[in-house]
DNA sequence: TCATTAAATTGTT
DNA sequence: AACAATTTAATGA
């Protein structure tokens, strides 16, 4: 739980839509798994946004229109609590995808989606996500598996919340970000700065940076500009120290 | 394409 | 929070 340090704009999605690229449809996962007749349809209809940092992809309260995904960038999910503090759950980098949950019950987004870098966002039609769920098998594959995986994530995020080890912190948050199934597009390169890697766990970029030295050491990861590339991702997620 | 400069990121106190 | 050192990105000949 930390204060708000990113600088807030509302995403005037309308404005900055436009249609995908042909190399950002080959960063959407789920595309592969559906028959010809559904991809088309999916691509026909699907839009992305250039979001730069700070802006809101969706905000708590607002009606969903469109399940998201990340296509480039890095995204944060977070809540606000009574006492007006910003509780961040977790990031979302490249090949992420969500909202499945409220997308599926119709109902408004129950948390807020911010950039924290410039970020390309692809959105798919609620109409269309559900004429998806209604005929395609492997669609309904990948959202279940989407859900699975996420449930698994958010008990995990309670757990690191309640760490107070920052290296821990630093190292289970980092293997959530790693996740192959949720973020496909991640592979063992991450592109994330240690300052945007500070805001999600609510540490101090010194105090990450000295965490991240240590987990290099250990051999767990390597530290690159801009960058962490992960050599042990299961030593990432049960180090105990 | 290369050299120079500005900007971003990291390492350290 | 501040500063120096390092790396990348942008610029223009």
């Amino acid at each position: 739980m930390h204060l708000q340090l990113v600088p807030s704009h509302d995403l005037s999605l309308h404005q900055r839509r436009r249609r995908p690229s042909f190399a950002e449809m080959q960063g959407i996962p789920w595309l592969s798994l559906l028959l010809p007749a559904e991809r088309e349809r999916a691509e026909a209809e699907l839009m992305v946004v250039d979001a730069g940092t700070g802006d809101f992809i969706c905000r708590i309260g607002k009606p969903v229109t469109y399940w998201f995904g990340v296509v480039d960038g890095l995204l944060k999910m977070s809540a606000d609590n009574a006492q007006g503090m910003t509780m961040t759950f977790t990031g979302v980098p490249p090949g992420g995808w969500f909202g499945e949950g409220t997308a599926l019950k119709r109902e408004p987004y129950r948390y807020n989606i911010q950039a924290l870098r410039s970020s390309v966002v692809a959105g798919l039609p609620l109409e269309t996500f559900h004429w998806l769920l209604d005929h395609s098998i492997g669609f309904n594959r990948f959202v279940m598996n989407q859900l699975n995986e996420r449930l698994g994530q958010f008990i995990a995020a309670r757990e690191i919340d309640r760490m107070n080890n920052p290296d821990l912190r630093v190292a289970r948050s980092l293997a959530a970000l790693f996740n192959p199934v949720l973020y496909p597009g991640v592979g063992d390169i991450l592109r994330i700065t240690q300052q945007e890697l500070a805001y999600l766990v609510g540490l101090s970029r010194q105090r990450v940076n000295e965490a991240l030295s240590t987990l290099q050491v250990q051999g767990t990861i390597r530290i690159e500009y801009g960058g962490l590339r992960v050599l042990n991702l299961a030593a990432l997620r049960s180090s105990i120290h």
